[in-house]
DNA sequence: CTGAAAGCGCTTACAG
DNA sequence: CTGAAAGCGCTTACAG
């Protein structure tokens, strides 16, 4: 009478795809679709389904859905970014999220050739794409680059940006609204009383340090104020190009009495400089900065600037890369999406009001 | 005469088991026993089933792996490191050995809380270790904490350390010779004509702290020179501290004509208190540090410091994890192993030969 | 709209 | 030291 006993191999004692369809009175198969959300499948049973999937708290398991799906969800995560506070936050939010989807991560820097990058990024994706990876996760100014989107796309796959000035066409972006935060950034120091402000523009390939230049200007334009264009000057992103505006913008016959550099990086450069000629921050100029990385906490006096979120930031665009490439293989179109998250503006010791001295200097309009 | 048409499911066209023991004439058995360094195979055996791996670039399938063995090889990373661009080195080598080596990383953080390391360690660990984790690959100081080592221990779990004071008993540590690097710099400041040189302490829990120490007072004993012990100042390893250090130093009656930090965060800080004292990096003071992060970059002048390997050193810890898992999991036993990377003096502008006018206040043995 | 069968690529549990 | 069989938990490819 006894049958032949079927060795258990089973480890974690957690319910399968069977145990749901007993549960649910139906097939294995019906259960699968259910999960995977396919819609060929009747209401009720698609109800008993869910119930059961409820009732015994079933998690589909991971290896076996890769497994028999013939896929493994890789996700490369490209980075390029100067700013290694940045590059920091970057690696652990995708970590975090990777971990959580059970995504493998295939993370790749671009190499230090500081103007190679559209080639180098190009030709690494490329390399990518014919190793079978189809999502991508790119921080600026890669995803700032129409040939580097065109090409992932041409070949099929998913690009999701991270921090660009705009979303592309074919996938996702998720961003801040870096217009309306250097907005902010220009209004409060107005607010503290200043009049002279000078800006640093970043990285010109980069869409979002043009969108903070027009963040910068509309709010001086707003507040009434007129825009030296000497007071504006272009870097690039880096401490040394920071150095070298800092030091054409101190040197101006009226300096200004405030700058507010659209990096951390570049405004750590203008404390270095001001502090060279003498000047104390924030007394006698004051000096704000933008993305919060830890440099603004690591000089003296630690920064007032905009904090991204960029580990959830991140987070998002792993998740978001994942279900992108699910959604394809189904053979859904794809619409472009974008995700706005919340910066905010960080009051540090690095901004205080204008002092009498440098008053008497400004140009009253 | 047209057999049963197997359908194929196969997506990715990658080598699989058999196609490995097809080729080393074997059975699918011999290999995964060669995959996972099981020691019970032929010598000649595991050479073939070696060698047709290496021709087809076989590579294990994941989701098989876990799927049949019922686990996964999850390594978790932890840090607490204040320094994000040693976290972003420290996170990429991991990633890039992860990947190489398939292995999942659980990547936790330990929260922000300044002083609650020792606490807030040990019981992440405890609810790592409840999930299944056995590996762990732990920066300083967590991992110059002998509590948090025996709990991994006592749990059957295995301890990688990255850049401890010393290897732990029961685990594998990768490490520089902090001494002798400490030792290199302070003699190549007394190379430039230096006799008064401070030396701003790290943070009392990590053992490596104490190591640099030693190396610095070693290297002035054997130049002859004394140690001023007010110029031997406690720091943490943070901003903050070397702030108040170097203030401290700069206060005394005869000031030091170079101070060495020993990380570059406190040498940074050390810049700042002499800008604001009106005194040039290096014509008036020389200042060094310890690291090579990128903050030693990103002020000005860039600092004459220590470079570690540390992405080198993460992905040796990753795989030596990985390898000690296997080892232990056959039994075998596991013998504590210590791996010395080489570091380099790195020289940039922070440093000089003492000034005519700072000679003349020293004191003359 | 639903299900029975076979298979994904590996490992466990035996057996020799 | 080596291998044949069965199974991990899911999905694909068919068939109705």
């Amino acid at each position: 009478m006894t049958g032949v006993r079927k060795p258990n191999r089973r480890q974690s004692g957690q319910p399968t795809i069977a145990d749901v369809a007993r549960a649910a009175n139906c097939s294995p198969m019906t259960v699968s679709r259910v999960i995977n959300n396919e819609d060929s499948v009747r209401r009720d049973t698609r109800e008993a389904v869910l119930e059961a999937i409820g009732k015994l708290n079933y998690r589909p398991n991971r290896a076996a859905r890769s497994l028999a799906g013939g896929e493994q969800l890789r996700i490369a995560l490209l980075f390029d970014n100067p700013s290694s506070s940045y590059l920091a936050e970057f690696l652990v939010g995708a970590l975090e999220e990777a971990g959580r989807i059970d995504a493998q991560l295939i993370v790749q820097g671009l190499g230090d050739q500081p103007d190679d990058h559209g080639k180098d990024g190009k030709k690494l994706i490329r390399k990518l794409l014919d190793a079978g990876i189809r999502a991508f996760v790119l921080p600026p100014p890669l995803c700032d680059s129409q040939d580097v989107l065109d090409l992932i796309t041409n070949e099929g796959g998913i690009a999701v940006a991270v921090g660009p000035g705009f979303a592309s066409g074919t996938g996702a972006a998720v961003l801040i609204d870096d217009y309306q935060a250097a907005y902010d950034m220009t209004s409060h120091i107005i607010g503290l009383g200043h009049q002279r402000i000078g800006f640093i523009i970043g990285n010109p390939e980069q869409v979002a340090a043009a969108r903070r230049l027009n963040g910068y200007r509309q709010a001086m334009t707003d507040a009434g104020l007129a825009i030296d264009e000497k007071l504006v000057v272009q870097g690039r992103f880096t401490y040394r190009s920071g150095m070298d505006a800092a030091e054409r913008m101190l040197s101006a016959a009226v300096p200004p009495t405030a700058i507010f550099a659209s990096n951390d990086d570049m405004a750590a450069a203008t404390v270095a400089v001001a502090h060279r000629r003498h000047l104390d921050v924030p007394s006698d100029i004051t000096v704000c900065g933008f993305d919060d990385t830890d440099l603004a906490r690591s000089i003296w006096p630690e920064l007032t600037t905009i904090r991204q979120p960029i580990r959830e930031m991140t987070a998002w665009a792993v998740e978001t890369a994942a279900r992108l490439v699910r959604t394809k293989r189904n053979g859904t179109r794809i619409e472009a999406e974008n995700k706005f998250m919340p910066y905010a503006l960080v009051r540090r010791e690095s901004d205080a009001a204008p002092s009498l001295a440098s008053r008497k200097d400004e140009v009253r309009p």
